[in-house]
DNA sequence: ATCCCTGCAAAGGCTTTGCATGCCA
DNA sequence: TGGCATGCAAAGCCTTTGCAGGGAT
């Protein structure tokens, strides 16, 4: 559903930008290109420790931030909770997701048609407006049973 | 800007809904009325010590709690801190917000025309959509200077 | 060889819970 | 009077920080 950088990619992202290649940070990347679902630092933290891959806490922590910076990953806002990441899609164009509330599969989306919206808002309001954010919940077509 | 219940009537649909009063609830939706724009628990928490109110820390968590349940209060996302809490207006129709980074100051709307773009989504995606959040950033008048 | 990165453990925020007491209905 | 509600303190989560050792460049 998301077309990912793949973890070669990614870590070169990290390199350009002038970070190490390190063992824990190909593990970090690895893992969390193994799913289109949105997942929590805890998730990702217990997968790594269930492979061995001996990542620690603190370094899942940094090496999130680091890719919500390098726009890697989105950082995702749920009605159940406001801590969990997501793979981005290639381009680093403003988008929205449509999430499932079951399963946390995730479709991307661009085009969310407010512009006229914000128009409209910011004549009224007078408000300088300089974002927004849209999220789109439901259920997938596997888990609307 | 925001069209609220003011105390009493807030205080009504708590009892209604079988709560009791009590002078630590009324303290808290008291202050609640005090303010158009969002705060956090720990503001309300710290303008109810000032006041000698001698709310408890666990009382004032509860209580707003109690009012999101209730569609009193809304829970708020911004990009910096998913932890806070909003007066809504008088209908308990589905509505945005606009919000003020700088100073918190609110703007409630309800038309966010969305609605062709979920249905084109829904076609697409196959998702059984049930909702979605807009919210939208900026600087007030005030504040944009 | 440098110094960035790491794991560990401890500290830090914020929120919830347990419990004896208080107070509304 | 009964039982919900309260305050306090402690416990719980999740995340960040400090630090000494290790590894990438």
């Amino acid at each position: 559903m998301i077309d990912a950088l793949g973890t070669e990619r990614t870590l070169q992202i990290l390199q350009d930008a002038g970070y190490r290649l390190t063992s824990p940070r190909r593990a970090v990347v690895d893992a969390i290109q193994q799913t289109d679902r949105s997942f929590t630092a805890d998730d990702l933290l217990q997968r790594l420790t269930d492979d061995a891959s001996g990542v620690g806490r603190a370094t899942v922590f940094r090496t999130l931030d680091l890719l919500v910076q390098r726009g890697v990953l989105d950082r995702l806002h749920q009605p159940d909770g406001c801590h969990s990441y997501l793979l981005c899609g290639v381009s680093d164009r403003h988008h929205h997701h449509l999430i499932c509330s079951d399963c946390g599969a995730v479709v991307e989306f661009e085009d969310c048609s407010v512009e006229p919206l914000l128009d409209e808002l910011s004549r009224r309001t007078n408000f300088r407006i300089n974002g927004h954010w849209l999220e789109v919940f439901g259920q997938c077509a596997v888990c609307r049973v």
